[in-house]
DNA sequence: GAGTTTGAAACT
DNA sequence: CAGTTTCAAACTC
């Protein structure tokens, strides 16, 4: 008893010096002086309170804190059905940024393997919960504002900031990626700064991040529409999302850094719009919320960037050069961010394109310092979603996994992926490439460092091209989307920075051959039962190979077999010969394809089966008129567990009656040439809310969303972004 | 590291 | 669409 007393008093004491600090007078006039009472009646005091001096220490120095498990998951967040009030939180966002005038002393870190990876983290902590602030349950009158223990703001050259709108971090954020490193300080008190920031975002914007807002838009009302349903970040969709998400370079100082907040939230991009907006002062209502933020959101990208902040710090110190090659190598689709933006129209075919680049890109931000090739030095890089290329087909994952896009939902929620910067080059321009990182969010950990290093490895792809000059598929370089880098042991090669135009070029004819070529070649699905991934994702019913595979030699036992390289087992897709893989072999899928037979019939009963015909024939009426509604989504979304379960690649996200149907495509499916889930980037469905884009059948689609490829589409599935235009594209603008 | 095998990609 | 060729990764030695 009289220890805890003790404690208590320590406790108290910490807390006091907390307050007081938060309380310390700003230097800056605009400064606010809020009653320390204020912050001690604070549910959120009440949580610092709660922390003991101990914990409060390790935060400052590993920030596990955040990373701890202990936080709930981020599900919370973005499930939470009162997004409706965004623009409200939005708002509150804007004050608060501007009532904040010195949060923005955050230690800011000097680049990737610079001196404070811990600050790296704690930013990529804020500028992640940022994220989730937009979608944090909100009243009318809350206020983003997150009042942080002082622990982190160690560093702080401030010690008054200790209000830290998460905006203002993610902006800090990008302060630092342009090449402020050196500064310890954003000008955020500035109302002239925040008016600068408006005017960067929105020429950002206007290149191309327009495809962020709009993500975020949709993000946000997909969350609201996303109640409890047990949804999926799909693979495919944060490609996909990560394509959509795209940024334009070379623009503006802000060059490929698109903050995490990008996802799931829109305050920023309300901010970007606005200029600056009556202050409010001491609005830190609400600050009970953080507990929540922290502990809900941050782990849903925060540890990502975490990953990724430390994986590129320990790369810069462990001068791997593997892995240094890995990290700088250059993103080709980073570079082609800007090209699609040029190019305001979008194909059905070039739709496809999007996902093809990014086969697996998740937004991260990350800041670095790289070099190319060449031993340039360069400063970069916020990695956009897209543009941080997250190459699903690239090998990230170990070898079970490789090929596949893959994120992976555990019982308590998605599991999170890490995210690895493979490569920048001379434009310093990240590849990302993930991987789970659900078990150890502390990349300290010699395990999660070694896990680091052998994704990074791994991810990296690496050619030895003699004849084809890197611009053909056979290239893992070029058809991962990436630029060959010094590591290649290719000749004559041309898929190269300097050789953009060609590239570009090179692709695009590719892609009008096939607009799925740069496609994730594996998309994991569902699992039937509870919409989540299934653990193993070995078992065909919850990965395949895009195509199939057609081994006649290997038995799908090596690698030659690409459903085999990729973890998956083989489907009716395949037409190889003898299959035995080991993930699932072809015989295996025949069995499910006769169980999906039994549930049609089952269903025929109460239901009916659509013929063929009437099944391309409904096909072909939905795809005249079907606006996307929230409700429909909502529908489409509730019964993609069952559709998602089948492992017949039956579609995604179709409407209730269209279950029917697609089980009639097990049988039919050879016929049908259905775009099986995995052809087309996969949607999210998830409540995560990292992505808000939905797979929808392709009937379901408005032919000038057109996601579906050329050849594929009819009678089969579009992959849908409300309220989101075309996708900018590599495929010239007359192919729609 | 060289040679072989393999199957995807590209071509006809 | 099928058959053939080209290609580069995977594999073996």
């Amino acid at each position: 008893m009289e220890m805890e007393m003790e404690i208590v008093a320590q406790e108290e004491d910490i807390c006091r010096d907390v307050s007081s600090h938060l309380k310390t007078p700003s230097k800056d006039p605009t400064t606010t002086s809020v009653p320390l009472s204020q912050f001690e009646d604070s549910p959120v005091f009440n949580y610092i309170n709660n922390l003991s001096p101990i914990e409060l220490v390790k935060s400052i120095q590993t920030n596990q804190a955040y990373n701890s498990p202990s936080f709930a998951s981020p599900l919370p967040v973005f499930t939470s059905p009162q997004l409706n009030s965004k623009r409200d939180a939005d708002s509150s966002i804007r004050r608060h940024l501007l009532s904040m005038p010195s949060i923005t002393q955050l230690p800011l870190v000097k680049g990737v393997g610079s001196s404070t990876p811990s600050c790296s983290e704690q930013l990529g902590c804020f500028a992640s919960s940022a994220s989730d602030v937009s979608i944090e349950p909100s009243g009318d009158k809350l206020e983003l504002t997150i009042e942080l223990p002082k622990a982190l703001n160690s560093d702080s050259a401030n010690p008054n900031s200790s209000m830290v709108p998460v905006n203002a971090i993610s902006v800090g954020y990008q302060c630092e990626a342009r090449g402020k490193l050196e500064e310890r300080h954003c000008p955020y008190d500035d109302d002239k700064f925040l008016r600068k920031i408006s005017r960067v975002e929105q020429r950002r914007d206007e290149e191309g991040c327009d495809w962020v807002m709009l993500i975020s838009d949709f993000d946000s009302s997909v969350t609201e529409e996303q109640t409890e349903e047990q949804k999926l970040v799909d693979p495919g969709t944060i490609s996909f999302i990560s394509d959509v998400l795209d940024t334009p370079h070379g623009k503006t100082n802000f060059d490929n850094m698109i903050t995490i907040d990008s996802f799931g939230s829109s305050e920023q991009n309300e901010m970007e719009q606005s200029g600056p907006l009556p202050v409010g002062i001491g609005e830190q209502k609400h600050t009970d919320e953080i507990p929540n933020i922290l502990s809900g959101s941050l782990m849903n990208k925060l540890v990502v960037k975490d990953a990724a902040t430390k994986l590129v710090a320990e790369e810069d110190s462990s001068q791997s050069n593997c892995k240094q090659h890995s990290i700088r190598r250059r993103s080709l689709l980073f570079e082609m961010a800007g090209t699609y933006k040029r190019e305001p129209t979008c194909s059905s075919n070039s739709s496809s394109s999007l996902p093809s680049q990014l086969d697996h890109t998740v937004p991260i931000i990350q800041n670095r310092t790289t070099s190319n090739r060449a031993g340039q030095d360069s400063t970069s890089s916020m990695f956009s979603g897209r543009d941080a290329g997250f190459y699903i087909n690239a090998p990230i994952t170990n070898s079970t996994d490789d090929n596949v896009a893959n994120i992976q939902a555990t019982d308590s929620g998605i599991q999170e992926r890490n995210l690895v910067p493979c490569d920048t080059r001379d434009t310093g321009k990240a590849v990302l490439v993930s991987m789970d990182i659900s078990e150890e969010f502390d990349s300290n950990s010699p395990r999660m460092k070694k896990h680091k290093m052998e994704h990074v490895t791994a991810a990296c792809k690496r050619c030895n091209c003699k004849r084809s000059k890197c611009l053909k598929l056979y290239c893992e370089c070029f058809a991962a989307g990436l630029y060959c880098i010094e590591p290649c042991s290719c000749q004559d090669c041309l898929n190269e920075p300097a050789h953009e135009s060609t590239v570009l070029e090179t692709r695009k004819q590719i892609e009008s051959r096939n607009p799925l070529a740069f496609a994730p070649k594996v998309i994991r699905t569902t699992d039937s039962a509870t919409g989540f991934l299934d653990a193993s994702n070995k078992t065909p019913a919850s990965a395949r190979h895009k195509k199939g595979c057609n081994c006649k030699k290997s038995s799908c036992l090596k690698k030659y077999c690409e459903c085999f390289q990729g973890g998956v087992g083989c489907s009716f897709h395949c037409r190889c010969e003898a299959c035995k893989n080991s993930f699932g072999n072809k015989n295996g899928f025949e069995e499910n394809e006769l169980d999906c037979e039994e549930f049609k019939a089952k269903d025929k009963n109460a239901v009916g089966v659509a013929s063929n015909d009437e099944m391309m024939k409904r096909a072909k009426d939905e795809d005249q008129n079907l606006p996307i509604h929230p409700e429909a989504n909502r529908q489409l979304s509730g019964s993609l567990a069952v559709v998602d379960s089948s492992p017949t690649g039956i579609r995604v996200g179709q409407k209730p009656e269209s279950v029917n149907l697609s089980c009639g495509q097990v049988k039919i499916k050879k016929h049908l040439q259905m775009i099986s889930k995995d052809e087309t980037p996969d949607v999210l469905t998830s409540k995560h809310s990292l992505t808000s884009v939905k797979l929808l059948n392709c009937k379901t689609a408005p032919p000038h969303h057109g996601f579906c490829s050329s050849t594929h589409c009819k009678g089969s599935r579009k992959l849908i972004l409300r309220s989101v235009p075309r996708f900018p594209s590599l495929s010239s603008p007359h192919q729609q």
